[in-house]
DNA sequence: AGGCAATTAATACACATGTATAAATTATAA
DNA sequence: TTATAATTTATACATGTGTATTAATTGCCT
């Protein structure tokens, strides 16, 4: 499946259980394909190193939380030391471009199909980590956006950071699937997937409101020197409820 | 769980199978429970009406299909009753507002989540029912937005597409959840979560395209009047692939 | 070479899961 | 009522699943 003679044990069973995860959903998957996937002749070695499969997939997703953190932080530094944010574009390039997986060793990328996975059967766990983590950097470029967009009422804006979270979440994945799938397909190729996906999360964001009258409008207006940290928790609850 | 103390067995199995399916995804949910939630002493009923769990499975997304089709048909008719699109955000209006869930038998509504959850586990499932039923009028409304952007090369409209068709799903499932949670949080509260969705998903279709170069843009400028049966199909491939 | 730690293999086991079958119960119609 | 169909219950079974335990193997240092 993939150029890995050369890796250790505990990385191939981490690459294949990502592959597997990412392609049918970690419920789907038993631990034995994982383990046959692997090489391996039996599943010694995964409860040697994980002890579980639900160790494998906490370590698994405290890997993408991990690179995702230190590829938007690189992208972050890199936009500031440009001068900051400009526009909305700018802030949603670094959460679409980073982490630039071409560099890491799998074949193609998984990330944002396991995250998606377990988003469905385990979000406490996803919340769980959210919550420990803190996902600072994220939740910086999401402060961002924010800013841009003091015309809109807190609802408003909130509602849409977690749409937009989501629709790059599903369009990434999207996007995964076909570099999975190894055919080529025009659509994909004629055009740089990933800055259409930048235009149209930008296009999300920067769209005007449907306010049913201005008196509406003016009643939610929010004060932008308001504390966002509890806004920012409610979003998270809003986002991964229960 | 819901009052359908008045419903027949079958339905009662389908609403409860549907919700679990919707929290937790098909896989992580056993047949034991379903039967429990739906009150009956043990699977001797979900055997004798559905035959399997998969058979179950089955048959609730054929419903998800039929009510779709449905409640987009009826949209459909109305807005080309009012004159046609008049733009996009008709159409997307459509496509959101449609079928209005509100008026099922279901507490919450769970068809987004559970969709979302066939996608990761059973594409090819959903891919066969996609190629199955034609889905002609979800097609149909694809068909309006493309006409509405005849600027935009076709890749990047058939991307454009596919991003959207995801991002309504996952955003419908997004708020699905917080209407399941049962709990009241202002940020879906404040102001109407759907409209909110409308808007975006119509700024994200409505987005400027970032062409490198003109020469690159008229290269790939679509003639309009081409057949686009063939699109259509490859879009298909490019949303779901393998 | 020998000894020790690190890793992998072999095997077993308790339990969960999907499903089939026949009996029991309830509804329906003559 | 009674016969017949429709539905539910009780029960069993083969297989799959996660995981623990012990033995074998490999790598490494002196």
């Amino acid at each position: 499946m993939v150029q890995m003679d050369d890796l250790d044990t505990k990385t191939r069973i981490k690459v294949c259980a990502r592959q597997l995860f990412a392609e049918r959903g970690v419920e789907a998957v038993t631990v034995r394909e994982i383990v046959a996937a692997s090489g391996a002749k039996n599943g010694g070695s995964l409860n040697y190193y994980f002890k579980s499969k639900e160790g494998l997939i906490i370590e698994l997703l405290a890997d993408v939380f991990r690179d995702s953190s230190d590829g938007w932080l690189e992208g972050l530094s890199g936009m500031q030391r440009a001068g900051g944010p400009h526009s909305i574009k700018d802030v949603v390039t670094v959460i679409v471009r980073w982490p630039d997986m071409t560099k890491f060793e799998d074949p193609s990328p998984t990330a944002s199909r396991f995250l998606n996975s377990l988003l469905s059967t385990r979000r406490q766990m996803v919340r769980d980590f959210l919550e420990m983590m803190n996902f600072s950097v994220f939740g910086q470029l999401l402060r961002y956006i924010r800013d841009f967009r003091p015309d809109l009422p807190q609802a408003v804006i909130e509602q849409r950071l977690i749409y937009f979270s989501w629709y790059v979440m599903s369009a990434k994945a999207a996007h995964e699937s076909y570099l999975a799938s190894g055919k080529k397909n025009p659509i994909w190729e004629e055009f740089d997937p990933l800055q259409n996906l930048i235009d149209c999360g930008t296009g999300l964001l920067e769209a005007p409101c449907s306010l049913k009258d201005q008196k509406t409008a003016e009643k939610f207006r929010r004060k932008i020197n308001g504390s966002k940290a509890h806004a920012r928790i409610r979003a998270l609850d809003a986002a991964f409820p229960s």
